[in-house]
DNA sequence: CCGCTCATGTGAAAAGGGTTTACATCAGGG
DNA sequence: CCCTGATGTAAACCCTTTTCACATGAGCGG
């Protein structure tokens, strides 16, 4: 039961071009024989029901019915529904890596405070793009299904990474631990409360405190156990 | 085709019942028309499409083949396939529960080494059990799901949380943190770490250390930061 | 402007599976 | 001994995946 049939048939279709107005015999509204951009509606169609329904919930048929195509026609695009799939993962990561390297903006004011705005970034981008992130995360994508898939979930830990680095820069050498590590570690702690706690889901386990408060203290602490010092410090 | 799929079928069914002999005109080998412990079949049937084939690959109608019944017989004992889900991943909660109440061990001999322990059971149950694991985290079922699921996620919760209780107790009452934050953090980084890396799916992304070894450093660090003295201090 | 060609989409159909409904079987109790 | 309810079956129904031959039309060279 629990995910309804949708239907979501007139709704989108939103396909760009097709402006000319020529409504060719073919289909109920808006263009003739040929989509013209079945690809990018396709990835969208994806989106929207991995959104709706979990990446579980979604057939390569049905986004086809939401692009308002056969269901032959997304085969002229993707191998199969796993290759929708990896190439929604790629671009998640692409936005990811994007959202991060924003956030972090190169470790400005002061790698500490850079490091604050990362952590929220994470959060924001699990919430915000939940479909991206259960492609990335949840949806049993192999990391090696392609080799930019692998390049682009790599660029974006390589955020991650060189914000542990910057950070480690400022501790003596004697006590700098890996970044590399670091990186691990903080990656897990922010992908741990996003998995658990990060989305208003309803159906998670009520906080006494915001997933974004969570994970700052958990950062605040980590650091502290590393020697990095707090925000306002010498 | 398929109808046998059985494998188990000489062997297993140590349903009890039926071992008068009676081989009804019904199926192959070894039982009559009534499976007499179909509910317990289902939830093995379960747990192990669950570990071949994840929570997404997985159908009430090949559970029933597995079993040996034919596809509209589990409806008798779940209502639907998000029923049986919950159930195991009841069950998982309580497995787990009692795992890392093992480990714990009332946190003897003292607490920080049994959090070693603890953190270590983890790790151990989300790999040798991956069925009950993804049933409990990764399946998409609703911890409201049912009164009975949510409780038994509480009572595991509840055993990370008395050992967060007992570190915290060793800390002067100044710099005492929240054992429920505690908890949460501790829970999110585990968490992080067998969903990131925890499995050898050989999918995952390469690491310079073990999952286990990735979680104790990250365990120290943190408590560091709590100031928890490591394990050999006065 | 013509007509070729290829990428793209259609329609139909086979194969496979999941879910549901009407019916069959069986165990246990009055 | 028969009734009743729990349990399982068969078959119908519907949806998805995948492939095949075919239709369309956009771009390109002439």
């Amino acid at each position: 039961m629990s995910w309804s049939r949708s239907g979501r048939d007139g709704g989108g279709r939103d396909g760009g071009r097709d402006a000319s107005g020529r409504d060719a015999p073919g289909r109920d509204s808006g263009r003739g024989y040929h989509h013209g951009n079945l690809k990018e509606a396709l990835i969208r169609a994806a989106l929207e029901l991995i959104a709706q329904k979990g990446p579980a919930g979604f057939t390569f048929a049905e986004a086809a019915r939401w692009a308002g195509v056969s269901p032959a026609a997304p085969y002229r695009h993707f191998r199969d529904r796993d290759e929708l799939m990896a190439d929604v993962a790629r671009r998640g990561f692409e936005a990811f890596e994007a959202a991060l390297a924003r956030a972090w903006d190169n470790g400005r004011p002061e790698p500490r405070t850079a490091m604050d705005r990362l952590g929220k970034a994470y959060l924001a981008f699990a919430r915000d793009e939940p479909a991206y992130y259960a492609a990335m995360f949840e949806a049993g994508v192999r990391p090696d299904a392609s080799p930019e898939l692998r390049a682009a979930g790599d660029r974006a830990f390589a955020v991650l990474r060189g914000a542990c680095e910057a950070l480690a820069a400022g501790l003596p050498a004697a006590v700098r631990p890996p970044a590399l590590m670091m990186a691990l570690h903080l990656w897990s702690l922010a992908h741990g409360v996003a998995a658990l706690f990060g989305r208003g889901d309803a159906a998670r386990r009520p906080l006494p405190m915001t997933p974004e408060e969570l994970l700052e203290a958990g950062l605040l602490v980590y650091l502290q156990g590393l020697g990095v010092p707090p925000s306002g410090a010498a």
